[in-house]
DNA sequence: ATTATACTTGCAACTCAGTTGAATCTGCAT
DNA sequence: ATGCAGATTCAACTGAGTTGCAAGTATAAT
């Protein structure tokens, strides 16, 4: 998930200002491997500088609904998030049920089952969500 | 969702007392046209007799550690619960942006992914969930 | 019948992730 | 300089779920 985005050119094409906070959460999100909660973004921003959470949480809010990030829905309390820029398109994830670790799978399968799903009973479907979930290999080993 | 179990010897099965409490939560996600928040079956359950929202939420979850229940994670901050006896098998979910409204869909593209995804990685995996997200049919209507 | 034991349910208080509304700050245009 | 809009902050709140422990209830010895 490293970046070959630019976020300001990103954000100026939305036509909203490009922030010091804003470039952040996106910055940030850029260089992790994996999707993160709203609670890491944080830490890792106030690793550089003073933040409000209220201001991240609406960042983030702001975004999704933007399409700039996608929110993902996994099994703990608290929702993950990761870039959704054209160098990260929509992929399953893979959830660990005994550490709870989310990792992005391949976006192969997808494509194949979106046909299916895409219309069904008259819905105007837009999106879909895989998460497979088991016990991963680094758990395994441990075990 | 209407249903052909036979409660009583489901938790015969798993060892566990059949108490009212218990037979209460089945009975109302057996009769539910589909998967319900805890605040839900607390209060479906209400309408009959006297429970604490704490037992409630701890036979939810005893119930979806043996496997009698599945709990949904979906957009919203509340799980939602459904029953995974042999009549309900893992199907893909339908959810509306507008008005939250999460739909039970057909299991059968379900079951050629499955194959694909269970084993990347070196991951055990032993479930699949497929969010798929949009406007229902309703919310299209009304607007 | 009486007591012991295990399990179930209830109660109060708490946590945690987000949300709200109003106040303040900041960059920019007049 | 002054005004304005949008960005950020602050304190207080919400809602879903959790925790520890007390009280109730059923069953199993004695
Ligand atoms: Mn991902
Ligand atoms: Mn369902
Ligand atoms: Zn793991
Ligand atoms: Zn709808």
């Amino acid at each position: 998930m490293s970046d070959l985005c630019d976020f300001p050119r990103l954000l100026a094409g939305q036509g909203v200002k490009v922030t010091a906070l804003r470039l952040a959460v996106l910055e940030v999100l850029g260089a992790a491997p994996r999707a993160l909660r709203a609670q890491e973004i944080l830490e890792m921003i106030r690793a550089r500088r003073r933040v409000n959470k209220v201001t991240v949480y609406r960042i983030l809010d702001d975004f999704t609904r933007r399409g700039l990030l996608r929110r993902l829905a996994v099994e703990d309390r608290a929702s993950l998030y990761e870039l959704a820029c054209e160098h990260h398109p929509p992929h399953p994830h893979f959830q660990c049920h005994h550490c709870g670790q989310v990792q992005c799978l391949e976006p192969a399968p997808l494509e194949r089952m979106w046909a299916e799903l895409k219309g069904p009973l008259g819905n105007r479907a837009d999106r879909i969500d895989i998460r497979v979930a088991g016990v991963c290999h680094k758990c395994r080993e441990m075990s």
